[in-house]
DNA sequence: CGCCCATAATGAACAGTGTTAAGTTAATGA
DNA sequence: TCATTAACTTAACACTGTTCATTATGGGCG
């Protein structure tokens, strides 16, 4: 959208997206301050100054707000760990800052992470990858660095898709846990989270340091 | 509590006992059949024909029956879990058993648990362990199955409970996942499973079978 | 300039929610 | 038989997401 244009419909055109930002805003801060279920359409409009109605010519509804801001969060996470693991250049290792950047990531936001994997969840279904999207790449490119662990002998030959799904499952598991559960009495989490990545890791290896 | 006993008494208790059941056993059906949040304490109240407001007699609130609900999941998993590993001898089968058993149960009934494992936890933060609930039962026999392994020399000498708490935020993780996204392209269901096992297990051992 | 019209924003309303408090009914013990 | 108490219901409150008719606003055009 090109937001430099000059002129009155290019004006109208900027402040139309710049009302749409202060809801998204306005919204995203609530559902993370508040909960999302504890957030209603006049919390929102109070907050940016506009009738709660008037959020309804930006979206179609509550659940349009949701799914925008956790489809950002999302790509935020997917380019977090791209970031992360750019600079990895053994398979093995980046294998595993796969699974290490992505549960920093949860655990430094973790209202966000919540919105995204489980709330959004619960009310629209899917998933979807479509062919261009972050997540469909990020999950690509997992269960490359997995063919190429395979493919350098260092790895079992395991199905790739399979292996970065379940990568996946266990960090997720692990990072909405440690949310949802603040006061488990928790290992300490450096060590918990360090030594399932290298449970996972070592699991996959054909031959594992031995201690 | 005694059900057993005779007079008017008891009558009354038997009741009222039978009447709280009636509701525990109709806000589940509804829980499990629409979801949560789409359940009404005025729906609830039609499915058992008394009024509404009859519930607040027998329980706190919604969340009350939430909690109550959840608890007896819990108890059930945990029992299937234990009716499942007593079988197995061998310390490291019996760990991977843990895991299975986890996951096949909260597949088996896949709104039970999110409401168990995913509601619940959002709207009452701690899954609490009294020293004498099922929960705290199980997590201690299954570190002390991982002791078990790290004495036979098998595992390697991780801390029992992390490799536990690991475990469970691995299964919960597939498990959740596989709910939360029915659309997703998921490898074969059993294939995942199995791999993933398989890699956190072989990932304790000190020396792995070599594929 | 002055009119018209599209666009933006709003107020009122609807059907629904969890929950409370006052009111009604029915059964019991004295 | 009567008063008491327990069980249950009715009415209401404050709130929710959302729709629709209404009002304001400001730019294009005769």
């Amino acid at each position: 959208m090109n937001t430099d244009a000059r002129g009155i419909a290019a004006r109208r055109a900027r402040e139309k997206e710049e009302l749409r930002r202060k809801i998204l805003n306005a919204a995203g801060d609530l559902f993370t301050e508040e909960g999302f279920d504890n957030v209603s359409m006049r919390k929102i409009g109070e907050r940016i100054e506009y009738s709660p109605t008037t959020i309804y010519l930006y979206f179609r509804d509550k659940l349009d707000l949701l799914v925008t801001i956790s489809d950002e969060t999302l790509d935020r996470l997917v380019s977090a760990i791209e970031e992360s693991v750019k600079e990895v250049t053994d398979p093995v290792e980046k294998f595993r800052e796969f699974g290490r950047a992505y549960i920093e990531f949860g655990l430094a936001r973790p209202h966000e992470y919540e919105l995204t994997f489980v709330i959004r969840p619960r009310y629209r279904g899917g998933l979807d990858l479509p062919e261009d999207s972050a997540t469909k790449r990020a999950f690509d490119s997992l269960a490359v660095v997995v063919e190429e662990c395979v493919a350098q002998g260092v790895f079992r030959d395991v199905d790739p898709m399979a292996a970065a799904q379940a990568l996946w499952a266990s960090v997720h598991g692990v990072t909405s846990l440690l949310i949802a559960y603040p006061d488990f009495p928790w290992a300490e989490r450096e060590l918990l989270v360090t030594q399932m990545l290298d449970t996972i890791t070592d699991g996959h290896r054909i031959r594992p340091l031995s201690d």
